[in-house]
DNA sequence: TCTGGGGTCCTAGGACCC
DNA sequence: TCTGGGGTCCTAGGACCC
């Protein structure tokens, strides 16, 4: 019997920032990227939830909703820092630790709850709670279930400081009646998709024909229909396996268009700069360079090229990356964004590492780095304010509002 | 309210080689 | 002179996710 459990930390960034200073303890807090440009909140403390402000939102827009907030500019090393401690903290349980993102890991705890079933998966979810609360003075939520599709829907189920145990004879009537976008991994777009096949709930998804899944999702099909019975094979990644990541990039949104070709060629050395130097610390070299550009009407173009041999040096990617850029040209809509990226990479680079690290930290630092990118937790600006109020306005799915919004 | 930054995977057509 | 099919690599583009 496999157990599998996803520990979410509770309104991470901002209950971090509450014990680096006890001062704002219990205050709505607003933890924003960039304290500069189109700000936006990354993680909002549950007081500053209660003025209705999310994850996502403009901190312009925060303020407005709650003008008395306290505004910290985050502090990514700090987050991850913790994190760190949270892997140390929890391999005292199993190392069969997953680290999804910069505020979430899951276990695999099949060994430990073992036949004890429910009771004891329910009792093993506060043990681990309390262990989170004694090591780091921080809350979190704890889910259980069989797999770790439904371990991360049963840490959200409760929060804060949830302890929720789906055992596999519950699977069936926990989905029955669920939306199919209240599961992790069906987003917005596939929800639209499936309703548009008459399939609005997780039950339904489960029944519905593997011949019409496939028809209309491809390969994916199949997945989805294991998702709405429940299932999922998704093995636990241990932090210490994380696989190599497949390319490298970095991107950046201009505070105004620019039409001038230099200013251009400079953005886009910098940004090759960035990448060679992430590349170089995880000893990565890459044979195809690309970029994008994204005009002042949001158009994207995209070119890349492939070279004779694999490189890390950002002069060769800059050089590289300039001819892509002239190829595209600049017209008289602008240039409103730019990114540069690697891939077809390549082991075997001399690794860089920035700092002394130990080997639980090397490691660490290799699936954060990745991690972080996805999650994007500091990056976030208007599109997703934007999308969430999309899909609070135009996308009438049978849930609540305020359950559609945030991660 | 003018729409981020970081990724992954899949498809399709053309060049080229055997 | 005209022909096939398989395989691989390359570029471009799109869908999707966090």
């Amino acid at each position: 019997m496999r157990w599998i459990a996803h520990i979410d930390m509770n309104a991470y960034f901002a209950s971090i920032e509450e014990k680096v200073n006890p001062a704002i303890k219990g205050k709505p807090i607003l933890v924003t990227g960039a304290p500069e440009g189109r700000s936006v909140v990354c993680t909002a403390s549950y007081p500053a939830r209660r003025y209705g402000i999310l994850s996502g939102m403009s901190l312009k827009e925060a303020l407005r909703l709650c003008p008395h907030a306290v505004v910290v500019t985050g502090n990514p090393a700090r987050y991850t820092a913790t994190l760190s401690k949270l892997v140390r903290i929890l391999g005292g349980f199993t190392h069969l630790i997953e680290v999804a993102s910069v505020d979430e890991v899951y276990m695999d705890v099949s060994g430990i709850v073992g036949d004890g079933g429910r009771e004891e998966a329910k009792r093993l979810a506060g043990e681990i709670k309390r262990a989170v609360a004694s090591g780091l003075d921080l809350p979190c939520s704890v889910g259980i279930a069989p797999n770790k599709v439904l371990a991360k829907f049963a840490s959200g189920r409760q929060k804060p400081l949830g302890e929720v145990v789906i055992a596999p004879e519950d699977v069936e009537k926990v989905l029955e009646n669920l939306p199919v976008d209240g599961l992790p991994g069906i987003g917005l777009k596939t929800a639209i998709h499936l309703r548009g096949l008459g399939i609005t709930t997780c039950g339904e998804l489960g029944r519905a024909s593997v011949g019409l899944l496939k028809t209309r999702f491809g390969v994916i099909g199949l997945t989805l229909k294991a998702m709405g019975q429940g299932m999922c094979e998704t093995p636990l990644v241990p932090y210490y396996e994380a696989p190599e990541a497949k390319s490298v990039g970095h991107s950046v949104t201009l505070p105004e268009d620019v039409y001038d070709m230099e200013r251009v060629r400079g953005v886009i050395f910098s940004l090759s700069e960035k990448v060679g130097r992430r590349m170089r610390r995880h000893g990565y070299r890459g044979r195809r360079v690309c970029v994008v550009l994204r005009k002042g009407d949001l158009v994207s173009v995209v070119k890349h090229r492939t070279l004779k041999t694999a490189t890390d040096d950002a002069r060769k990617i800059y050089a590289e990356a300039s001819l892509l850029i002239k190829g595209i040209g600049i017209d008289d809509r602008g240039v409103r964004m730019l990114g540069v990226s690697v891939s077809l990479i390549e082991m075997g680079g001399e690794v860089v590492p920035l700092f002394e690290e130990d080997a639980v930290e090397r490691a660490l630092i290799r699936a954060l780095d990745e991690v972080n990118n996805r999650y994007g937790e500091f990056t976030v600006s208007w599109a997703r304010a934007y999308l969430s109020r999309y899909r609070l306005w135009h996308v009438p799915m049978s849930r609540r509002p305020g359950e559609l919004v945030g991660r």
